[in-house]
DNA sequence: TATGAATGAGTCTTCATTCAT
DNA sequence: AATGAATGAAGACTCATTCAT
């Protein structure tokens, strides 16, 4: 593939995750796509054979840009609670859906596909900022900043209530009040004060 | 209507409950339950006139059936501390979906027809759990079973983590050690020892 | 059949020739009719088992009530121009369609079932019609209200153009002015003044 | 759309033009359509997305084709009468049907979607007619061949008369006499002898 | 007579996918 | 590489008509 392949794949997927945003997963049509991108039918086939090949090289390319929140903001100077606030001010950002994100289609196209929990990347992605934010509360208990507490478990349990604020931002539907709330329930767990 | 036809409906949801449990919402199609209930095309549309229709009856049966947990339990003589624990073995048995459950397909269904936070029957349905595991944390808090805790928002919390675990289990998986950990933390919150 | 049910075919009629009116002949089916007359499916088919069989019964009700226009009126004290231009009026209010009429449901009926010329009955009416306008021309010339004119051919050619006018009405649109206008170019023919 | 494309178009279209001028509007599906131009169900639509329009592009076709009988016949050396004549020709075998033709099918169309008079393209085609008709008269008034008439009523009163035997050939049938009967009424009315 | 549940054929419409150019 | 015409399968929906009650 040369150079100028690569530039159309690229500007496929970029269109493509648009649409993904717009109406998830299981709507979205090679129609679509092709009708977006302004390209030929046949022109799509040459680079995906499905939209389900398209979603996850729209996936693949998310994880390449996503770096690592929090090993990124440690090495700035930071009190370690500086970088927590700021981890829960994304999430919220994310839970309130107000940037054009793949959640729903992510959640569709997890549930029409079944993988084992091995081979989703997903899966990886959740582990690592489970890992990581794991680590990020050590280094707080540490210096003192934040509570005594089992850092994994703790992690995890923050991880699980961020998951089901999303979802059910998406399903039933979440005030902003709300997710303060449950943020600051989340921080008051973790830093006195 | 007569007493037959209302029969012939109660066939038809328990039969498209299966499918839709089976398949979740957006693959189901009027042509799938036609087949699985055995009747004719034409046959479906007198009762129901389209896919969504079906599922919002097959939601609406559920909710009927569906009792308060809490009330019902409160009223054995049980301590509180049993109450909460006959309620998380209930979750995880949800989360784990060892019983054939409409998770998946409502969650599909509520992505597809974003209605309003107010209109949503699965939004009162949450609220109204929160609300009866609230009353519950007080109850355990007055006789001295539980910690001290601001019952509302631990109550929130303890519904998001829930959330968050049911909506995983069904996208990366988790396994049912995760979950045991994951309701272990939460009782370490409520109850001492 | 009883009296009861001579009442209930002659209510379906009448319903049906609301339907009729309204929406044409092809449009029409027999749930149109079913419901519009608050009977059952089976009820309407002990009756008539074709929408065409209705709409040929509401035909042949029209004819029984229809009598002859001219008949009538000349037996009455006018002069022959006064029925004529009676006869002109009530043509325009039917070709402006402002009473509920059967007019495009009847050309669509015959459109749809070309019968021979000999059995349709809106031929017999037609030629009838022909018939009569030319007594009353023959009248007219008699007592000197008219021109002399080949009664006959000046029947029909008046007959004729007032279908066109009747079928453009429906069709392309003909406005009032544009009907007066013919009305008084026809009467310019026969009646001198 | 290529040259292939156009072409195919073009088949489509002539095709139809059978279908319509044998079964009339109403009753032509679209696999009707698809069956006769031997073609698949979907490559239709990438033509044309209803009967309608397939009717309406055919109706268009119809219009280009159509030249000005009168603008060209006059230009011969030819007297006003023949031209008047060959015109009165031209429609007797139009109102026989002889030759398979469209009218039941777009009365059927015209029945079926009301258009304002404005917006109806026959509207037009009729009117223009009206007015070629009534130079036609002038000018053989002014060579002397026709009698002095009001030109413009005179054209109209024709042209509904015409369109007259048009509808009631195809509803009640007019036999091959009556129609020589009024054309040569019509004649009698504009030319002397 | 009358009901209305049930059937199944018929049409419409959309898409994924292929293939000749 | 790229195009876009073409195909045919799949699903939605509506009706005329029948039939057990």
């Amino acid at each position: 593939m040369g150079e100028k392949s690569e530039q159309k794949r690229q500007m496929i997927l970029t269109t493509a995750r648009h649409i993904f945003a717009q109406k998830g997963y299981k709507d979205v049509t090679m129609k679509d796509i092709v009708e977006a991108c302004g390209i030929s039918r046949g022109g799509l086939y040459l680079y995906f054979s499905s939209v389900r090949e398209v979603f996850e090289a729209v996936l693949k390319e998310e994880e390449a840009e996503t770096d690592d929140v929090f090993s990124r903001r440690l090495q700035e100077d930071a009190t370690v609670a500086d970088v927590l606030m700021i981890f829960f001010k994304e999430q919220k950002k994310e839970i309130l859906g107000r940037k054009e994100d793949l959640t729903v289609a992510t959640y569709e196209y997890n549930f029409a596909h079944a993988l084992s929990a091995e081979e989703n990347p997903q899966r990886r992605k959740f582990d690592d900022a489970v890992q990581a934010l794991s680590q990020l509360l050590e280094a707080g208990m540490e210096n003192g900043e934040f509570y005594e507490l089992e850092s994994r478990a703790a992690a995890a349990n923050i991880m699980y209530a961020l998951e089901g604020l999303r979802v059910l931002s998406r399903t039933i539907g979440i005030s902003e009040e709300r997710i303060d709330d449950e943020l600051f329930t989340l921080v008051s767990g973790i830093v006195p004060d």
